[in-house]
DNA sequence: TTTGCAACGGCTAACAGTTGCAATAACCTG
DNA sequence: CAGGTTATTGCAACTGTTAGCCGTTGCAAA
């Protein structure tokens, strides 16, 4: 209920169909100040429309990542989603210890990045980056 | 066949019992010089032991990760690993148009990965670290 | 309003990978 | 070489995610 609708307009314009379904999901995604999990948002679509499939939240979430409204971030082995923040963009790091997430400024990616179109003509879909590795907490604590 | 043998003395000295389910399948991911999928191991130690069951190679290639034996490589959805080379380590580029691989330097990451060591206490896994984008000749090529 | 067309949703099944559990078999000890 | 531990296996059920099929729906043009 935030800023999105914004969105909602864009996609409209660009020939999309905002259903009841995809908007319940959006909804969801950009009710969440941090990310929510696939399943979860099944549960909180179903509250408002208790006939949605799984596979049409599944392809709603894709869908919203393909055109750039949310982004997708694998946590353990789940599809984690949160609203895209074109004004605050960050990467993730997650920890495979605690599965807690950490986020990244852009600047530590934007040279490496560079390099990488420049030397491999690689574009890194920076958007969808997550480093795994161990935190602080996990690295002292539990061996792995 | 290669330079494995020390490996499994090791392990065998650490504890861990090396079935024939094991040898076959770390003779496997030894003898491929790139990398190779778990159902591709699984065909492959088939031949050995008709018996093997596919969620023992799942196991096996998880503990041989998780002893430091082999690299696992997500390349579209599906698990790929590759024998760790200690003397040549390097990590992955896959295109998310073709799913083509590319090996990258650990140069390029070293001091990228020190600054997460030092601002974050966070240890990358960078054994384990992909980067998905686009490759040179997908980004000209189909739009995505 | 009706038609045509492509986008979309629900359903089911497939797919890749994981997990719980009882039976098996490595490895150690004597 | 027999006997006891317990890590490991096979099996089958299960999870998370995706793909295919096909009926439905929204929108533009007639």
């Amino acid at each position: 209920m935030s800023g999105h609708q914004t969105a909602v307009e864009q996609l409209r314009e660009q020939g999309y169909r905002m259903t009841p379904q995809r908007l319940s999901v959006l909804d969801i995604v950009a009710s969440r100040p941090g990310h929510i999990g696939a399943d979860e948002v099944w549960t909180l679509a179903k509250v408002q429309h208790p006939y949605v499939d799984l596979a049409t939240v599944y392809r709603t979430l894709q869908f919203l990542k393909r055109v750039g409204v949310v982004t997708e971030v694998v946590i353990g082995n789940k599809l984690h989603f949160e609203l895209m923040d074109h004004h605050n963009p960050h990467h993730h790091l997650v920890c495979s210890g605690c599965d807690d997430v950490y986020t990244l400024s852009p600047d530590y990616m934007a040279e490496f990045s560079q390099r990488l179109s420049l030397e491999f003509g690689f574009s890194p879909d920076l958007d969808n980056l997550t480093i795994r590795g161990k935190c602080a907490k996990c690295t002292l604590g539990a061996s792995g």
